[in-house]
DNA sequence: CGTCCTCTTGACCTAATGGTCAAATTAATT
DNA sequence: AATTAATTTGACCATTAGGTCAAGAGGACG
């Protein structure tokens, strides 16, 4: 998984490898299992020697990939927003907009579901006050989410949504969608321990919600 | 605010005092401080003489007072669930079932706006698996939902409440409004930095969101 | 005002942890 | 096969951090 979440540094220049076949397969050991790990424990709670022990290596070894503990953090912080924003980005101007507020909610949520130790490592990193990523928000991320809050400012003024705060949508989309990868542990609590089944609840649910509250009267 | 966390020991026999006036303050501070601590870096994140420091006590004084770390976390944690929940209790099987969920709904922001430390020690008390509040979150937690969900689904069979999932109603509820305590620096970096005049933008949000979706048609 | 109990602290201990290094081992390359 | 470059590791180091302890300072109260 951690893959996608790999700067891969000659994507444009094939000049030289650069990655032996050792060093590709280790690094992304080391990413998946420090993912597993710090979306688990967060940074803190989690010890270079479990990272590499996940990963089948030798602490020293594992340094010998990343310079430090900060910098296999970094890594996969690297990747993760672009990740984490790709459906918010397939939102299509050019679409029917209820139907594709609904998809984005519905892909957000395939994504909590599919990738909730990423989804994890996210919210640690801002619950802590993003110190690493603030630069990302500010930046790349704030512009997206202008970006499509105009769009769907654009599709209410037309009178083809129902009319609410876009920028507040998008919030509420994040979570009720991050909330089943985050809290998974209490959300099982509190359901009957059925494989996985909630999210086919809540996917309707939420469709049901966003459909509801959209559609223009 | 962490006196609402405190567990008074004597609540029904004010026999022995048992907690002396310098006591009761210090424990106090200690809370305090600790809550701050936790909620910024989280358990593994913060210090015992970062707690000491904020609260202006020396470290060995710090656990004259609590016999360890785990005990400051558990005695914070101890009473957050019961002060979480205080809204949820509240909703009235009576009432209008509309107004009812909305009203908790606007409850949950406006903790989510006064206590933020709270829901972010709450958030990652989750997040890393609840370790310390499993046996809560089975217990009296579930129960809770249990019975509130129930009531909710009487509502929409009498047709008071638009039908949907009552539990994954009440969590999208919770998602939404701590959202706005949990990811607090996002929310901030993507909106004007108007000072918390987002909470009001929020309220009219979720107002609108959960009476349209509810309201039957 | 002396005694007992509460509170405070400086010094210290130990375990955990991030990180280093030189030497050894293994893969590439010619 | 020899040489070079890449990889791996055992031993080590320094710092941090949770926690202990014995002795001292401060307060309550007969």
């Amino acid at each position: 998984m951690p893959e996608d979440l790999m700067r891969d540094e000659d994507s444009a220049e094939p000049k030289k490898p650069r990655q032996t076949r050792i060093q590709r397969k280790n690094r992304q050991a080391i990413l998946e299992a420090a993912l597993d790990a710090f979306a688990e424990a967060g940074f803190r709670g989690t010890t270079l020697d479990r990272i590499a022990e996940k990963a089948g290596l030798s602490k020293p070894n594992l340094l010998y990939y990343f310079a430090s503990k900060e910098a296999v953090h970094g890594a996969l912080l690297d990747g993760l927003l672009d990740l984490w924003l790709a459906p918010l980005r397939a939102m299509d101007a050019d679409g029917e907009p209820v139907e594709e507020i609904v998809t984005y909610a519905l892909k957000k949520l395939e994504m909590a579901r599919v990738m909730p130790r990423e989804s994890r490592l996210f919210a640690g990193e801002i619950l802590h006050g993003a110190p690493h990523m603030m630069p990302e928000i500010e930046g790349p991320l704030r512009a997206l989410v202008d970006e499509k809050a105009a769009v769907i400012a654009d599709w209410m003024a037309q009178g083809r949504l129902a009319p609410t705060d876009p920028r507040h949508l998008i919030f509420s989309i994040w979570a009720t969608t991050q909330h089943y990868a985050d809290f998974d542990v209490q959300v099982r609590a509190l359901l009957q321990p059925k494989r996985d089944e909630h999210f086919t609840q809540a996917a309707q649910f939420l469709e049901t919600l966003y459909r509801r509250a959209l559609t223009p009267a």
